[in-house]
DNA sequence: GGCACAAATTGGTAGGACCAGTCGGTGTAC
DNA sequence: GTACACCGACTGGTCCTACCAATTTGTGCC
């Protein structure tokens, strides 16, 4: 009669157990479980239901095992883990190279239709956001730079007038945001370089849709995420 | 460094092989995985680690068993990324020509794609829809020929080999069609000179990408949308 | 044709076993 | 006393077999 209706079955039920004893904090980060024969016992439950059970809980990122040494509490704060896809562009190299390949048909058709559709606050805005990105260059503040630049991109898919690219530009950022966060990479560390075309292309980009030529708009924006790709690929393990 | 702890153990590649047959459109969403004990001897390994595997992907609600039916395909990745669209477009219908021109540029890259990538068993399957929609032509049936339309361009997407356009395709023409259906599809109803066009625009379409022509391919299939554009802009109803 | 019953299939769970690492303690050599 | 090598207990990873409960499907009766 209790109100708890177990979903569906004893694995679920020993997740949410474990689920609770690392909310509570009976189970720290960093803190080893007991092992999967112990727990197996206590909850009386085979080892296989147990061990289903923490699979899950480090498909979630909330636990990780190392072989003959134990399941341990990661550090809750750290995983963001959003949406399924986000483990998945973690997971599969392959992938992130079809989110490029999308991106740089996404965002050339965005910079042609900024260009073709910009009115005078889109290009105040895109502008305004184009000086702090020079400023941020020149004060060599990497954060802000990054900042600004998400922000310009964000303004032209704005300018574009288009919901669907507007919307989608930011999912599919996001996502690419999700793994480079997982990953640590980031290309665009310390190169000033590299930096100095960045803040170039982009400003090829901007003229180019303040000009009205939804075209050339559209060819710069690509060369901007080819060389992006470039610089990706680049410095990529393997 | 960037190693990645990668493939520790045989559920990992059991689960990378799963993800990686969610992501190529092999198991689409709402399909049955094969039994746990036909992956085990597909995969050469134990119904336990296979068991483990799923446990994982329904972590993170790709996949949803039931007990006694099997394992099946969700949704999320789709709707992950098309998530706040469903009740917009339904709220709104000035939005489908923002979605009808972003239709344009992602079926024409998708073509582009295509024609760029497709092997033999998807030029194959091209074929045989080509087949079935002329036929439904001939038999003047207007089920079949738009069951056959949507699968065409389905088969097109998966010929791009590339999973964001695959999923994007299904997720934004599904709700696209949707949408359409809901308004009272008309256009190619009762016009047979309409029917005939577009099956001549598939016909263009499907030679250019079995000819491996990706620059004929993408124009061919914008030119497709265009006039479907067209014909939905000009039958009214609101 | 429709409906009830039986058989095959499927996921869920149990409990056993073995392996390859890891960890801890012990004993020996220095 | 310390440092090192070694060995055994422990742990997760995998495999196996078996049984259960639910579902699906096939069958035959009405």
């Amino acid at each position: 009669m209790t109100a708890m209706a177990q979903a569906q079955g004893r694995v679920e039920e020993v997740m949410r157990q474990l689920e609770k004893a690392l909310l509570e904090g009976s189970l720290p980060p960093g803190s080893r479980l007991p092992s999967e024969r112990v727990l197996a016992e206590q909850y009386e439950v085979s080892r296989n239901t147990v061990r289903e059970a923490v699979q899950r809980l480090a498909a979630r990122g909330l636990v990780r095992s190392r072989p003959g040494a134990g399941v341990y509490v990661t550090d809750q704060l750290r995983t963001g883990i959003a949406s399924p896809w986000g483990q998945l562009v973690a997971d599969h190299p392959a992938l992130r190279d079809d989110i490029l390949e999308f991106r740089r048909v996404l965002e050339g058709a965005t910079a042609y239709f900024a260009a073709m559709r910009a009115d005078d606050e889109d290009v105040e805005r895109i502008g305004a956001l184009m000086d702090q990105l020079e400023q941020a260059r020149r004060d060599e503040d990497m954060a802000a730079e990054a900042a600004a630049d998400a922000k310009l991109h964000e303004a032209i898919a704005l300018a574009s007038h288009n919901s669907m690219f507007l919307h989608l530009h930011a999912s599919i950022i996001g996502m690419l945001r999700e793994h480079i966060t997982l990953n640590g990479t980031g290309m665009r560390r310390q190169d000033e370089k590299v930096s100095a075309q960045l803040l170039e292309q982009h400003r090829v980009v901007c003229d180019a849709i303040r000009a009205r030529r939804p075209e050339e708009a559209r060819t710069a924006m690509q060369s901007h995420i080819d060389y992006v790709r470039s610089q990706v690929d680049g410095n990529g393990k393997e």
